[in-house]
RNA sequence: GGCGGCAUAGCCAAGUGGUAAGGCAGAGCUCUGCAAAAGCUCCAUUCCCCAGUUCGAAUCUGGGUGCCGCCUCCA
């Protein structure tokens, strides 16, 4: 099995990945706050995640993953007293939008999504848990985390207590007995979701519920916590204080996170109001396209997106998508027989190459790195049947090495053809023929007509030596 | 102000001590009725700047400069 190395963020190097237990991965990655619609932000985490949990599966690994929804927060209180429902209905509402638009942009489901609201008992008992430890301590029905009890609270975003209490910018709750404590449960305010607890109606806090939950579905110590890189403070480090503070056990062997996507240089954010919604990128662009663009860069770095960026980036994908797409139908004209020193070679070449894809996901999961290595074994296969290679012993493992790793587990291929009925599929094939029998009476006139006017609809046919081809 | 990170060709982007992957764009050629696709060749003596360590540095150290993120809700 190869060796994974991982980048933590609390060690802030590359570390060899060791499971908490042999064979098996436990993953816990922050999901969303549910109260407006998914957009490209989001979907970063969620494909670099993906791409991690389908390497680990083919690895060997049992994976298990838990994404949590926020789903009890000021956000969605104030969301649901401007339409006049339930926080309830928009939560619901806005993680169906969610997991609607990871669906369609290829994203595995995590094993559990755990809810807040869900899971308030178990946030009550770690709350409690903390007061009695002393760890914590109520004010009028509050309940604040006591950051100076907890020695090495700021571990994970190297910061000092000290200047976190100078850098406040915010006015201190006075019930606070120290400006960097922060809330584990909220009392009740007139008219918002309140539960009883034994410090009086309220709700839990933000950090507490990641840190109940994680807990209950994958307990102390557990393999990979990750999340976008604006997490690491306030909201990791606070998980890592309470719940280190209750169990006396790290919380996480290992700190993933990804960057930001940028728009003109500036992070995409729901507050900042500059986001691009998810769902408008899907219907205009084709999934594979879109994770090629997020696994593009490496996760670690911030990845900018503008206007046409896509259309850019469209050219590349296509070549790799493209020949993926002509391999599978090559392999059904493959011929089999003796191995030429042709074959011999470009087997060896790809077989090189295929190593050089794992290497680079084994090395802090590189998927820029995995993807100039495909655009190799794609030169090569094309080189390969350019020099008239057809055997199919060469071509299977060419559709092998694509079909796997630019397909199951980068998940950047598109090798169904969009939107197309199978109507227009035959509807097609009666044209081409006939612009075959043109073609054959040197009719090129009328063939060229029939394939400008086919471009203007946005349908492309290509002339190969196989015979036509068309692509939308 | 504190903390973390980044700076590689026109653009995107790998590369963490051994002499600059890959993609797009661009130039030439091959194939082709023409096109498209594809292939071949070319395209950074050089990695923000300045010092230093080293036989050797884009890679390590120190000092600048610029940009991003966090310190407040955030993927």
């Amino acid at each position: 099995m190869a060796e994974i190395r991982v980048y933590n963020t609390l060690s802030q190097e590359k570390e060899v990945f060791v499971p908490r237990k042999p064979g098996q991965v436990s993953i816990y990655v922050c999901g969303v706050t549910p109260y407006s619609d998914t957009h490209l932000g989001h979907a970063r985490p969620s494909v670099v995640w993906d791409v991690i949990i389908r390497f680990f599966r083919w690895l060997g690994y049992e994976t298990l993953h838990v994404q949590n929804f926020t789903d009890v927060d000021d956000k969605i209180i104030k969301k649901a007293q401007e339409e006049g429902v339930s926080a309830l209905e928009i939560s619901k509402r806005y993680i169906a939008e969610y997991l609607a638009s990871m669906d369609a942009l290829g994203v595995l489901r995590a094993d559990q999504y755990p809810k807040v609201s869900e899971h308030i008992d178990d946030i009550i008992k770690l709350v409690d848990q903390l007061v009695r430890k002393e760890h914590a301590y109520s004010a009028n029905g509050d309940v604040f985390f006591r950051v100076a009890s907890f020695p090495e609270y700021g571990k994970l975003s190297k910061q000092k207590l000290e200047e976190l209490r100078q850098g406040t910018r915010f006015e201190v709750d006075p019930k606070k007995k120290d400006a960097a404590d922060f809330a584990l449960w909220k009392s009740a305010k007139p008219g918002e979701p309140a539960w009883e607890s034994p410090w009086g109606e309220g709700r839990p806090g933000w950090h507490i519920e990641c840190s109940a939950m994680s807990l209950k579905y994958l307990g102390e110590a557990f393999d990979f916590h990750g999340g976008g890189n604006d997490l690491i403070f306030p909201h990791h480090e606070n998980e890592i204080a309470q719940s280190e503070a209750a169990t006396g056990e790290p919380l996480a062997r290992y700190w993933v996170h990804s960057g930001m996507i940028t728009l003109k240089e500036e992070k995409m954010s729901k507050s900042l109001g500059n986001f691009i919604s998810l769902k408008q990128l899907l219907e205009k662009y084709p999934r594979g396209l879109l994770r090629f663009y997020l696994l593009s860069t490496h996760y670690r770095s911030g990845l900018e997106y503008y206007e046409g960026k896509l259309e850019e980036m469209g050219k590349g994908w296509s070549r790799l998508n493209e020949a993926a797409l002509k391999l599978q139908e090559d392999l059904a004209q493959a011929q089999g027989g003796e191995l030429s020193s042709l074959d011999q070679e470009a087997l060896e070449k790809l077989d090189t190459l295929e190593k050089g894809i794992i290497d680079a996901l084994s090395d802090d999961f590189n998927t820029a790195m995995a993807l100039g290595v495909l655009f190799e074994a794609v030169r090569d296969i094309n080189s390969y049947k350019h020099q008239g290679g057809y055997h199919s012993q060469v071509l299977q493992k060419g559709w092998d090495v694509l079909r796997l790793w630019a397909g199951d587990i980068l998940g950047v291929l598109q090798l169904e053809k969009q939107q197309q009925e199978g109507l227009t599929d035959s509807l097609m094939q009666i044209l081409l023929s006939l612009r075959e029998e043109l073609r054959k009476q040197k009719n090129f006139a009328l063939a060229d007509q029939i394939r400008d006017q086919l471009a203007e609809l946005g349908v492309v046919v290509e002339d190969t030596p196989q015979g036509p081809r068309w692509k939308v």
